[in-house]
RNA sequence: GGGCGUAUAGCUCAGCGGGAGAGCACUACGUUGACAUCGUAGGGGUCACUGGUUCAAUCCCAGUUACGCCCA
C-alpha cells in the first residue's frame, strides 16, 4: 500500500542506499550492449568545501543529464571528485593548528605538517561530497578521485617535466600579483578588483638644484598617488612627450623627500596629460604599468617591501644604494623599517605634509585588487616563479570553439572565452605553499634547473651535466591547484596510462558549469585536453547561471541571505528542491530563488504520490503485454496520446538542455492533464458497469502513470522510484530500479479523432462549471442540462461522456431539445447551443450582463479579424495559411456571437 | 572605458512576427471516500520608453532610461 502522505525525510536516504549498494551508479551501469558512452566530469569541489546552492543547481543539471543518458542506455560515467584547494587548505589547516595550541606549521615543519593535512582530509575532508549525495547524485563514487592522488599526482609531473621540455613551462623573473597576507605568488584570476574610497594624495617632488618652495611652481613637480607608501621606491617621474608644460624638465631629476633619491624625468606616452597633474611618479618594482615604462626609460627597479608587505629599507642595498644619508634620514629609514604597508602610507603622508610637500588630499574611489582567498590588497611584486606560457596553448583551444568542435551552451558564452584567451597573459603557476603538487625542479650548486619526474632523473640529469655526482636542491614551491584541476578530464580517467577508461570515456560529452569557472578551468582544460590529447576534453560546455536570493542579489554571508540548499532538502525534500532549481533554469538568466516557487514543486510531489495513490486504490495495475497502439476508448486513447505528447516535449527539451522546458512540461501534463482531467474523468468508468472499458482504463492508467515517472526520473528521482517500487508490487514483476529503466519513446503514438472529443469535453465541463459560478448556483445543486442544435457527433459524444458530464459539471439530467427552455442560462460550444434551465434560481439581469459582456469580447474579436481581412496589403502579403486563419477565426467568432445573441433577445 | 545580459500580472518567472501565459499571492465558492501540500471559478497586464522595418511588432532593428554581471 502507498502511504497516505510522502516523507522524504525516511525515503531519501533509504532509496539512496539502495541505488549504491545495486552498482546502480556504477559506470556502464544499464547500459546497452555496445552503446555509445556519455561522459560527464564533475567540475571537482574545493576539499574544504560546503554545500552551496551553486552546487545544488550544477549538480541537479548533471544528475538530469546523467539519468536521461543513462534511462537512454547509453554507457553512462559520472566521475567525481575534489580537488586539493592548495591555499583554502593550508589555511584551514593552519588556522586548526593554532586552535588545538600545536606546534605552527613552521614550528613542525613541511613534512609534518602535510602528514597533518591528510590527516585533516581524513576526519574532516570533503564533506560536500556526502552533501551531494543529499541531493541524489548519482555519481561513479567507486571511482572517487583526488588531484593529490598518486595517480594525479603522476599526470601533473608528466604534464609539467614535458611543457618544460617543449619551451611551453619557463622560470621568469617578472612582478607577479603578490598575497602579503599568504605570502605566495597567485595568478591574474585569483584577483578581484574591489571599489574602495581612498584618496589621491597630490605630492610635490622638489627639481633638483632648485629651492623648493611650497609657494613657488617652478621649483617642483606635482604627482598623485592612491599609494603614497611607494614613493621610497619610486626610480623616475614619467610626463607625457606631447605635454608642453613639461618639456623643458625633461632630462633633469626630482629630489626625493625622505629617501633623498636623485631621480630622472622622463618622457613617456603612459602619463597622460589630462590626468591630475599629467605628471606621474614611477615605481617600477610595485606597479605593473611603472614597470615596463621603467624598462623603457631604464630606470632603477627597487623593491620596498619584505614578503608580507612591510616596508623593507633597513639591510636593502638596492635601496640605500648611491644615496648619502644623513643622520636624521637613517633615522626616519629606521622608523619605517619594518612597519606595516598601511602604517607606513600614514607615515609618509604625515612626513611629505611636515615637509611642505604635500599639495591636497582629494577623496577619490578607486579599484583596489585583492587575493581572492586571502582577502588583502595584492601587492605587485618582483620574484623569480613558473610560467606556462598560455598564449600558445591557447591558439588549439579557441580554433577548438571558433571551428565548432566544442560548443558554449549558452552560445554567447563563448565570447567570454575568446575575449579572454585572446589576450590571455603568461599564467604564475608556482605558488609559496606546502599543499600541494611540488614543482619537479632540481636546482645544482650554479642554479643550472633540471626538470625531471623524479629526484632520481634530477641527479642523473645533474651527472651528466656536471660530469660527477652533485647534490641538488628541489624547488621548495608547489603548483597552483588549478594545473592539476586542468587535467581532470583525463587525468581521473587513468592518464599517463592508457586505460580502457581513457579510450571509453574520453573526450567527454557535457561540461556543466557556472560562468565564473571559463577562465579558471574550462580554458585550462581544453588547453591541456587539446595538447595532451589531441581531442578536445568535451563537446558541450554547458553555462549556468548564478543563483541569486529573491531580490537579485548575489548570496553571501555577510549579507545573511545564503539559501542553505539542504535546508531545502530537510524541508521540502530534495525532489522539490531539485525541481525547482530546474524549473527555474532557463538559459541565459540568473535564477532569483524565491521560497514560494520550492513550495509550489513540493505540492506537485506530493499531487503527483496522491494521483499514485488513487490509481492504487482503484486496481490500477499493471497489465503484462499492454499496448497503448491498440486502446479503444476514447479517453484512453486520448491520455496515450498525450503522454506520447509530453514524453516527446520533455526528451526534446533536454537535449537542447533547455530545463526549465523540460520541468515545465512534465508539470503542465501529470497536474494540468493526468491529474486534473485524466483521472477525474475515469472516475466514471472505475465506478461504472463497462468491465471491459473499467480494465482497459485501468491498464491505460498504470500504463501512464509508469511513462509518467520515467520522464519525471530525471527531475525527481526519490519519488519515481519509490513509487515505480511500490507500484512494482503488483502486476507484471519489475526489471529493476527506475533509475535502470528505459526512456519512452512513443513516437507515432497519436489518436487525433479522441483528441477531438476530449477536448470538446473538457470545453463543455469547463463552460458549464464557469456558468454555474457566474450566475452563483450553489456548488452542490445539481441542474439539468439541455443541448440545442446539437448534430449527430455532439449527440454520440454526449452520450458517451453522459456520465462525466453528470459528475464533473454537478448536472443532473441531460436532455437534446428543439428551443431553449424558459429561464435558462445560455452558453454555446460548437455548433450546439448549451442550456441550464434554472427556473428561480436565475436571475435574468444577471445573465443578460453575462452574455452582454461575451457578446461585446466577441465583438471586440470580430473587429479586430476584419479590419485585417479588409486589408489588401494583408490579403496580399500574409501567407495563405495565416490568412485562411482568421477567416475560420472569424466565422467562428461570428458564429458563436449570433447564438450568443439569440440567447440574449430571448432573455425577457 | 569595452563587452554581455535583463526590463511581460502584486511577487518569482516563461514565452513569442499573426488570438497576452504559469506558479505564488488575491477574491468567491467548496461537492463526488487520491490529494486542503487540495478542488472549481474569477479579478488583475498601454509586454520600460522613443523611433524604425513589416500587411502585421510584446517579439526584429536603432536609440533612451533603469538595473545586474564580466573585463580594463
Amino acid at each position: 500500500m502507498i502511504e497516505k502522505t510522502y516523507e522524504p525525510a525516511s525515503v531519501e536516504g533509504r532509496i539512496y542506499s539502495a541505488w549504491e549498494e545495486a552498482g546502480a551508479f556504477a559506470a556502464g551501469a544499464g547500459a546497452k550492449p555496445g552503446a555509445e558512452s556519455y561522459t560527464i566530469v564533475i567540475p571537482p569541489p574545493n576539499v574544504t568545501g560546503s554545500l552551496h546552492i551553486g552546487h545544488a543547481l550544477n549538480n541537479t543539471i548533471q544528475d538530469v543529464l546523467v539519468r536521461f543518458n543513462r534511462m537512454q542506455g547509453k554507457n553512462v560515467l559520472w566521475q567525481p571528485g575534489m580537488d586539493h584547494a592548495g591555499i583554502a587548505t593550508q589555511m584551514v589547516v593552519e588556522r586548526q593548528l593554532m586552535e588545538t595550541q600545536q606546534p605552527s606549521r613552521r614550528e613542525m615543519g613541511r613534512e609534518k605538517f602535510i602528514e597533518k593535512v591528510w590527516e585533516w582530509k581524513a576526519e574532516s575532508g570533503g564533506t560536500i561530497l556526502n552533501q551531494l549525495k543529499r541531493l541524489g547524485t548519482s555519481a561513479d563514487w567507486s571511482r572517487e578521485r583526488f588531484t593529490m592522488d598518486e595517480g594525479l599526482s603522476r599526470a601533473v609531473l608528466k604534464v609539467f617535466v614535458q611543457l618544460h621540455k617543449e619551451g611551453l613551462i619557463y622560470r621568469d623573473k617578472r612582478l607577479v600579483n603578490w598575497d602579503p597576507k599568504l605570502q605566495t605568488a597567485i595568478s591574474d584570476i585569483e584577483v578581484e578588483q574591489r571599489e574602495l574610497d581612498g584618496n589621491l594624495w597630490h605630492f610635490r617632488y622638489p627639481i633638483e638644484g632648485v629651492s623648493f618652495d611650497p609657494e613657488d611652481a617652478s621649483t617642483f613637480i606635482v604627482v598623485a598617488t592612491t599609494r603614497p607608501e611607494t614613493m621610497l621606491g619610486d626610480t623616475g617621474v614619467a610626463v607625457n612627450p606631447e605635454d608642453e608644460r613639461y618639456q623643458a624638465l625633461v632630462g633633469k631629476n626630482v629630489a626625493m623627500p625622505i629617501t633623498g633619491r636623485h631621480i630622472p624625468i622622463v618622457a613617456d606616452d603612459y602619463a597622460d596629460p589630462e590626468a591630475g597633474s599629467g605628471a606621474v611618479k614611477i615605481t617600477p618594482a610595485h606597479d605593473f604599468n611603472d614597470f615596463e615604462v621603467g624598462a623603457r626609460a631604464n630606470l632603477r627597479v627597487i623593491n620596498i617591501m619584505h614578503p608580507d608587505g612591510s616596508i623593507w629599507l633597513t639591510g636593502n642595498d638596492d635601496f640605500a644604494g648611491g644615496i648619502d644619508a644623513s643622520a636624521a634620514q637613517q633615522q626616519i629609514w629606521a622608523e619605517l623599517d619594518a612597519m606595516d604597508r598601511f602604517e607606513a602610507r600614514k607615515r609618509v603622508v604625515a612626513l611629505m605634509e611636515e615637509g611642505g610637500y604635500l599639495e591636497k588630499i582629494e577623496p577619490h574611489r578607486h579599484a583596489v585588487p585583492h587575493g581572492d582567498r586571502g582577502g588583502v590588497p595584492v601587492e605587485p611584486y618582483l620574484t623569480d616563479q613558473w610560467f606556462v606560457n598560455a598564449h600558445v596553448l591557447a591558439q588549439p583551444a579557441l580554433a577548438a570553439v571558433r571551428e565548432g568542435r566544442t560548443k558554449f551552451v549558452p552560445k554567447n558564452w563563448e565570447n567570454t572565452y575568446f575575449a579572454w584567451l585572446d589576450n590571455i597573459q603568461p599564467w604564475c603557476i608556482s605558488r609559496q605553499l606546502w599543499w600541494g603538487h611540488q614543482i619537479p625542479a632540481w636546482y645544482g650548486p650554479d642554479g643550472t634547473i633540471f626538470v625531471e619526474e623524479s629526484e632520481e632523473a634530477a641527479l642523473a640529469a645533474a651527472k651528466a651535466h656536471y660530469g660527477t655526482d652533485t647534490v641538488l636542491e628541489r624547488d621548495p614551491d608547489v603548483l597552483d591547484t588549478w594545473f592539476s584541476s586542468a587535467l581532470w578530464p583525463f587525468s581521473t580517467l587513468g592518464w599517463p596510462d592508457e586505460t580502457d577508461e581513457l579510450k571509453t570515456y574520453y573526450p567527454t560529452a557535457d561540461l556543466v558549469t557556472g560562468f565564473d569557472i571559463i577562465f579558471f578551468w574550462v580554458a585550462r582544460m581544453m588547453m591541456f585536453g587539446i595538447h595532451f590529447m589531441g581531442t578536445e576534453p568535451f563537446e558541450n560546455v554547458y553555462v549556468h547561471a548564478l543563483v541569486r536570493d529573491e531580490k537579485g542579489q548575489k548570496m553571501s554571508k555577510s549579507k545573511g541571505n545564503v539559501i542553505d540548499p539542504l535546508n531545502l532538502v530537510e524541508g521540502y525534500g530534495a525532489d522539490a528542491t531539485r525541481f525547482t532549481l530546474a524549473a527555474m533554469a532557463a538559459q541565459g538568466r540568473d535564477i532569483k530563488l524565491a521560497m514560494s516557487r520550492v513550495e509550489g514543486y513540493r505540492n506537485f510531489v506530493t499531487k503527483l504520490w496522491n494521483a499514485a495513490r488513487f490509481l492504487e486504490m482503484n486496481e490500477c495495475v499493471r497489465v503484462e503485454g499492454y499496448d497503448p497502439r491498440t486502446v479503444e476508448n476514447s479517453l484512453n486513447q486520448w491520455i496515450v496520446g498525450q503522454t506520447a505528447k509530453a514524453a516527446a516535449n520533455v526528451t526534446k527539451a533536454i537535449e537542447d538542455y533547455k530545463f526549465n522546458e523540460a520541468a515545465n512540461h512534465a508539470y503542465d501534463f501529470v497536474w494540468g492533464t493526468f491529474c486534473d482531467w485524466f483521472v477525474e474523468l475515469a472516475k466514471p468508468l472505475f465506478s461504472g458497469e463497462d468491465e471491459a472499458a473499467k480494465a482497459e482504463t485501468r491498464a491505460t492508467a498504470a500504463w501512464a502513470l509508469d511513462q509518467i515517472l520515467k520522464i519525471l526520473h530525471p527531475f525527481i528521482p526519490f519519488v519515481t522510484e519509490e513509487l515505480w517500487a511500490e507500484t512494482g508490487k503488483t502486476g507484471p514483476s519489475r526489471q529493476g530500479f527506475l533509475m535502470l529503466s528505459e526512456w519512452p519513446d512513443l513516437s507515432g503514438l497519436a489518436y487525433p479523432v479522441a483528441d477531438a472529443e476530449l477536448n470538446w469535453l473538457v470545453e463543455v465541463i469547463s463552460a458549464i462549471r464557469s456558468v454555474r459560478t457566474e450566475m452563483n448556483v450553489p456548488a452542490g445543486a445539481k441542474v439539468p442540462l439541455v443541448i440545442i442544435g446539437g448534430n449527430d457527433v455532439t449527440s454520440g459524444r454526449t452520450d458517451l461522456h453522459r456520465p462525466a458530464i453528470e459528475r464533473l459539471a454537478r448536472v443532473s439530467d441531460i436532455a437534446f431539445g428543439a428551443a431553449v427552455p424558459d429561464n435558462s442560462v445560455q452558453f454555446v460550444v460548437g455548433e450546439a447551443t448549451w442550456a441550464l434551465p434554472l427556473a428561480d434560481l436565475i436571475d435574468i439581469g444577471a445573465e443578460k450582463a453575462r452574455l452582454a459582456k461575451d457578446i461585446k469580447k466577441l465583438d471586440g474579436e470580430i473587429g479586430g479579424i476584419e479590419k485585417k481581412l479588409g486589408n489588401e496589403q494583408f490579403l496580399a502579403k500574409a501567407p495563405d495559411e495565416v490568412v485562411e486563419e482568421q477567416r475560420e477565426r472569424l466565422l467562428a467568432a461570428k458564429d458563436r456571437r449570433a447564438k450568443l445573441q439569440t440567447a440574449l433577445d430571448g432573455l425577457i
